[in-house]
DNA sequence: ATAGATTGTGGGTAGTTGTGGGTAATAATA
DNA sequence: TATTATTACCCACAACTACCCACAATCTAT
């Protein structure tokens, strides 16, 4: 039987079906502790790819942006950017969240997505750019990535 | 009578059957302490074959996942890929844990397997190719085993 | 040696999950 | 304001999964 650890893992193929809408794995919907509402908050990743965090992860991020200056121009732009793509969601009767175009033209989602579980929040990506982008950064830092593995894989 | 040291160690066969569930060898299971709830991650070894960790052995690699910066684009591959294979189980009422496709399929498991016991946690292997691996490490770094053997061995 | 408990393996079934589409309410546009 | 597009909320259904029961083989203890 599967459980879960309270945090998001493991991968999921999904669709985008013809109205924008993704379901979110029936694992992590229960992942989500109850002070969150069935609430999430999606935005862009750094990544070409769609961010969605539950929302008491996002209101600490939003709660250090309140705590930068707005006199200095670069934390302006900071937390405008950082902000401007964030949507809140409540997911509908069926476990789907409805995307915007906005956020499925920059992760370039068409149909097939894979979903993946970053621990602490959850990555909605196109299948082929994944790949790519997984390629592109083993090929620059693999050695920062194979000191990361010998310190942390058990 | 055999008792144990609350690690895992030795090797037993068992049978994938049709619905992808693996028995838990019972005396892997009588060495997980309390706190583990029962519960497994399963996850892709780096060799192939599929690793299976006590869930609080898990958590502290989530735990040091965590601390890594999303800010680099390295850490966020490691991360993603570290996790993106882990699911977290419970075994059944008959002490057997259900794979996963993928997993099943990465480790290339069919019906006869070998389960192994390596101190912190358990390897799923096909026989077959633990044989092939196995032949081609001892190929490659034989000196670097009879090092190993020579520190550690008493 | 024998009875009882444990262990590994198989299968049935009810409930859950992912996916699609319909319709009414709301918002956007002309 | 009238018309169109978008969104929210249903219902439907096939595929899958969790949970249950069964049973033979093995082990344990008296």
């Amino acid at each position: 039987m599967t459980t879960n650890l309270n945090t998001f893992t493991g991968e999921f193929s999904y669709t985008v079906d013809t109205k924008g809408r993704v379901n979110i794995p029936a694992k992590f919907r229960k992942v989500l502790s109850a002070d969150n509402e069935d609430t999430f908050v999606i935005t862009r990743g750094m990544d070409p790819c769609v961010w969605v965090y539950p929302v008491v992860v996002w209101q600490k991020i939003e709660n250090d942006l309140k705590n930068l200056s707005s006199l200095s121009a670069i934390n302006r732009t900071f937390v405008r950017n950082t902000v401007r793509y964030a949507t809140p969601l409540i997911y509908d009767g069926q476990g789907r969240i409805q995307l915007t175009t906005n956020l499925i033209n920059y992760a370039g989602l068409d149909k097939k997505t894979l979903i993946i579980g970053m621990v602490n929040k959850i990555e909605i990506w196109n299948p082929e750019r994944l790949k790519e982008i997984d390629k592109k950064n083993m090929k620059i830092d693999s050695t920062a990535y194979d000191d990361l593995a010998e310190k942390i894989i058990i």
